[in-house]
DNA sequence: ATGAAAGCGCTAACAT
DNA sequence: ATGTTAGCGCTTTCAT
């Protein structure tokens, strides 16, 4: 592939003329930058990245690491970064961690070793984003929808603790006092604070702790499938179900309509965050839902911000940013059943 | 950042040396090796992938272009991909051309210009990805999902004609004599395919052509929406709807519910392609499954396979390989209804 | 087993 | 306005 200096030797300029007049830099008389485009064309000259890369230490990529592509919270999350950063000049490094910790250093190291600009990243443990602080302490970094315990990088959060609340509260208000909430691994920040707002709301509202079971596990709908047959085998007596992600409420409702328990007459369902298909499951889903546009974008804005700090002195202290949601009612949810479920049910049978 | 040099003046040995120290080629001394390792660790020494890249004219990078980020046929695509490909030592740079041709265009461009090892991409027009093998002949490039008119490419498609055929001879099967086909984009090979698909089933069955109305349009929920209110208006005879993609279903369905007909007792509904959500949808949606896994390994694959050819001599010839799918049934195709729909539904009100 | 040196393609500083 | 030159950090001959 045709480079500068084919350029210079076919013009017969010098390679930094060549290289200003392709730049669109200024002190090129127009007929030289006229001709050197020409000729460019003719050769089919591509300027190479790598190389400008390299030299300006500047290589246009963000590397964005997420937990899961099948989740369309981090998918979405993932596109209106990408349109953002696009209209920027920068490009995106993908990475997936599957929430496993190990790999999650893995391509960390990597974006670091790619000498990307920026990382946009959701962590899978409270280390989170250490690695990249360590390994290039200057690399501005934004952790998205979850936070890990280092306080030195840029967040963006929803208040996952307000929501998970306002689930029960709801689900309260209609009734019920025997909730079951199925969440996602332990550990993860987003867990925690989903975990401490449904106990908080149970204190709150005098729910009894041992009618109010809580099942830790993973972000997928086969562990809510498990999840809510433990229940119904376990804790017969509970009438609502909360599933605090769009994967387990997957499992959750899948498993009850193949259970024969209706929703919401025998059970009621609520989910957590808004897929668009939560508008048109079987039934549509009560859910706690965060401002994903506004996330993606602050995660952009504060990426943007970071990499225009020319140098460590004006670098500002560290943001994080949490954002509200809310509730949102549709028809999963109902009150309390009034007959018990039918044994068969609990048996599995 | 520390670098090689760095290294090398610390241990008093020479590039070369440390070089090869770090990246465990032979001829070093264990010693020597244990010693570069030590002064490297302590150094927070991170081997610049630029620099390396720009040397051995080699990224680990491959370019992935999809049309959507929020659908999930491409997003589990790329999620399948990018397994394949990090157990290989890849990255995945990402970018989302929107189904916009001119977007599209500079995405590969930029790729080119990253120096990608490959590219894998979904086209958006007939001119595909043309632009890459003009600006980069050599650069091994698979079609997904979709393919352009470019025949000097691998490619990897599902068989969406006979897909379209199966879902239409089975709503036949259930008694639709009128069936209504919303679908994405003229244009598109997907598009196509599935329309005729569609028309040639249609034909096959003795299906009149103005009982069975064809709609193309977007690939999203809203043209779903927009499309099934015109076929309730204009159409209000017929009783079965195929939406032949997973975006455009969800607009279906949510209007359907909304004008308050009822599926599939009033108007059967089918999609195609099955995402998780297809299972818990109201009323879970028939579809034809195309094998997701394995068309994503095959297109892996077959990128491996060009990144291993050493030089134009050994290059093999393109292929395309086509996956047939299956035809999944549920709850949402089923006789058609006997009596009209009120005159209300058609108007709108 | 190790060292020296060339060069990947580019930009930016300096000279003219 | 244009030419020249020195690297960016690395790998890879070729010597030793």
């Amino acid at each position: 592939m045709a480079n500068l200096k084919d350029i210079a030797k076919e013009t017969g300029l010098g390679l930094g003329t060549v290289s200003r007049a392709l730049s669109g830099a200024p002190r090129v008389s127009p007929a030289t930058r006229r001709r050197v485009e020409e000729v460019a064309e003719r050769l089919g000259y591509r300027s190479n990245g790598l190389a400008r890369a390299l030299r300006r230490s500047q290589t246009n990529v963000i590397g964005l690491v997420i937990p899961d592509m099948e989740n369309e919270f981090y998918t979405s999350g993932a596109a209106i970064l990408q349109g953002v950063l696009a209209s920027q000049g920068y490009r995106l490094l993908l990475g997936c961690n599957n929430s496993d910790p190990e790999t999650d250093r893995e391509l960390l190291a990597s974006l670091v070793e790619q000498r990307v600009d920026g990382i946009a990243h959701t962590p899978c443990d409270p280390d989170g984003s250490r690695v990249a602080r360590e390994m290039s302490p200057g690399m501005p970094v934004v952790e998205y929808a979850r936070r890990s315990a280092l306080d030195t990088v840029d967040s963006v959060t929803g208040d996952e603790q307000q929501g998970s609340a306002q689930i029960v509260a709801h689900l309260a208000a209609l009734g019920h006092t025997r909730i079951a909430m199925v969440s996602g691994p332990p550990g993860l920040s987003t867990t925690v604070a989903r975990v401490a707002g449904f106990e908080e709301a149970c204190r709150r509202l005098r729910l009894r702790k041992r009618d109010c079971p809580q099942l830790s596990g993973r972000y997928d709908a086969e562990w809510g499938s498990d999840a809510v047959l433990r229940i119904l085998r376990d804790h017969p007596e509970v009438t609502a179900v909360y599933a605090s992600s769009s994967r387990i409420v997957l499992g959750v409702l899948e498993t009850l309509r193949r259970a024969g328990v209706s929703v919401p007459g025998q059970m009621s369902v609520a989910g957590f965050l808004n897929p668009q298909w939560f508008r048109i499951a079987g039934p549509p889903l009560t859910t706690y839902e965060l401002p994903l546009r506004e996330m993606g974008d602050m995660a952009a804005q504060l990426l943007l911000q970071r990499l225009g700090e020319e140098d460590a002195a004006q670098r500002h202290a560290p943001r994080a940013v949490r954002f509200e949601g809310r509730l949102v009612v549709r028809e999963s949810t109902a009150a309390p059943r009034t007959a018990p479920l039918p044994r068969s049910v609990a048996s599995g049978a």
